[in-house]
DNA sequence: CCAATAGTGTCTGTGAGACAGTATAAG
DNA sequence: CTTATACTGTCTCACAGACACTATTGG
């Protein structure tokens, strides 16, 4: 090996293309939580979560599902940047909430090349969004989540097509909460963003109990009814009134508004406050 | 763009150099903890966390500390592949606990080429190492870690250099618990290691309440003041007696076995089990 | 006996789970 | 008046924080 006398001149002799290189992705996992019809005009309409996805128009995968994604321009942007230019793009969305989530790196994840994906978690307030999301990505709503076995199925649709996929997942080590997560049914999803998506969905599950994560998904203004039932469809569980109150008494603060017109007693509306 | 009628002939047609590549490397953090002198007969050795780190022999940042790390070679081996052979170069031990940190990946954070790293952090028990380290490895120990308006100040020594620096923590995100970190002072660790040094010490912060991960650090036989003295040594702060020992009840099983000749009451020595 | 750690009993306050009860709009 | 949701009061039980107390060794 050469000896070089100073970092300069080390940086000047340096190539990188002798040695092997690879390509990089981020790959979003846009989550929200939509209003669905209501059964009479006194009900109030169920909530679902809703996940985005693009449907693909080249090889490889094509014309299955993944999560929006693009390669990573190693000159000029972060992982994170890339991640909000793909999603201006798929949704002409700008500050949307944003957190990596995992580094997913199997060698054969792609079979272009090597390809390591970096994916984030993104979380929005439907209400947000207008009708200038990409003719090629489409929302889908998760319609059954359901764990047995510690095998997870989900079933997701857009109203269109109907997507199902199953995942096994293993704890990882016995000590920790890590867990390894393996397809066993899948065939509309591309790459390996069947197990992205339950990743995001665990991850989402965990924050929400101990961060104030869930109020990026939410309107300005809101009824303790609508965040309760957003709680409920993420931790997939019904919540005891008086505890749920008791838990979120300190993060809203509440307005004079209120929300009338629903065939029932009328609803203080509230807004998120920092702790 | 060319069109192709099958996967297989999109790949075949496919050649990666084509777009701009990039390197990546596997950065990891290993934590342990130590036994200091004890100052007399009858006291028990004060126990301190120690992280291990490899002098850079060339450029860049020649004769600077950094995390052990090495390029992923991307024809043949995962991150947590690469992370592991790593770790069995540095220290000769395989088994060890691993788990992915973060991607850490700034665009000028290597002067070489663009170079993005997962960060991995690495729980072993000293006992279980032998003097087989790697020459230009040294194990450092964290003999200060404090907080004063959000900036961290570390000092590190492994009784020949002792190491300082400080970073600035800044809360990214209103709603959630994600700091950025911001080097204020830092003249000895290469790269941005200093802030993965940080940041894996936070996450096994906020880990150990929550999992058994500590119990990658322990022995297999240990006493219960051995073991609340590393929870102690983690969380920097000191517990009660009887709210560790409900706190861990269920996660040790007591053996038959004791531990005598520190000139007080013998302890019993407990080993792990799985809740 | 002393010093130091090992280990336990128990009081108290906080907070979640559970259930029952009151309030109020629209049809 | 009915229906459905909004919102509150309060009991109970589990559990963490706190402190006091007993146990046991080597010197």
């Amino acid at each position: 090996m050469q000896k070089y006398k100073t970092e300069e001149e080390f940086l000047q002799a340096y190539n990188p293309k002798e040695f092997d290189q690879l390509s990089m992705t981020a790959d979003i996992l846009l989550i929200s939580v939509s209003d669905q019809e209501q059964a009479n005009y006194r009900k109030t309409s169920k909530k679902m979560m809703s996940i985005l996805l693009v449907k693909r128009e080249d090889y490889p995968y094509k014309d299955k599902w993944c999560l929006p994604g693009g390669f990573l321009d190693p000159n000029t942007e972060t992982l994170e940047e890339c991640a909000k230019r793909v999603l201006k793009k798929e949704t002409n969305l700008s500050n949307i909430f944003l957190e990596q989530l995992y580094t997913f790196d199997a060698v054969k994840r792609d079979p272009r090349t090597r390809v390591v994906s970096t994916a984030y978690m993104a979380l929005v307030d439907k209400k947000r969004l207008t009708d200038k999301i990409n003719p090629n990505a489409s929302w889908f709503d998760i319609i059954l989540i359901e764990e047995k076995n510690n095998i997870i199925e989900l079933t997701l649709t857009n109203n269109e097509t109907t997507i199902n996929f199953s995942i096994k997942k293993t704890l990882k080590e016995k000590t920790t909460d890590r867990y390894t997560f393996k397809t066993q049914k899948n065939k509309d999803i591309a790459f390996d963003h069947d197990i992205v998506i339950l990743s995001g969905l665990e991850r989402l599950k965990n924050k929400i109990s101990y961060t104030d994560i869930v109020f990026n998904m939410m309107p300005k203004y809101f009824t303790l009814g609508e965040l309760q039932q957003v709680y409920e469809v993420i931790l997939n569980k019904k919540l005891l009134d008086p505890a749920f109150r008791r838990i979120i008494a300190n993060k809203v603060e509440k307005t004079d508004l209120v929300q009338t017109g629903a065939g029932h007693r009328p609803s203080a509306l509230f807004k998120y406050k920092m702790k």
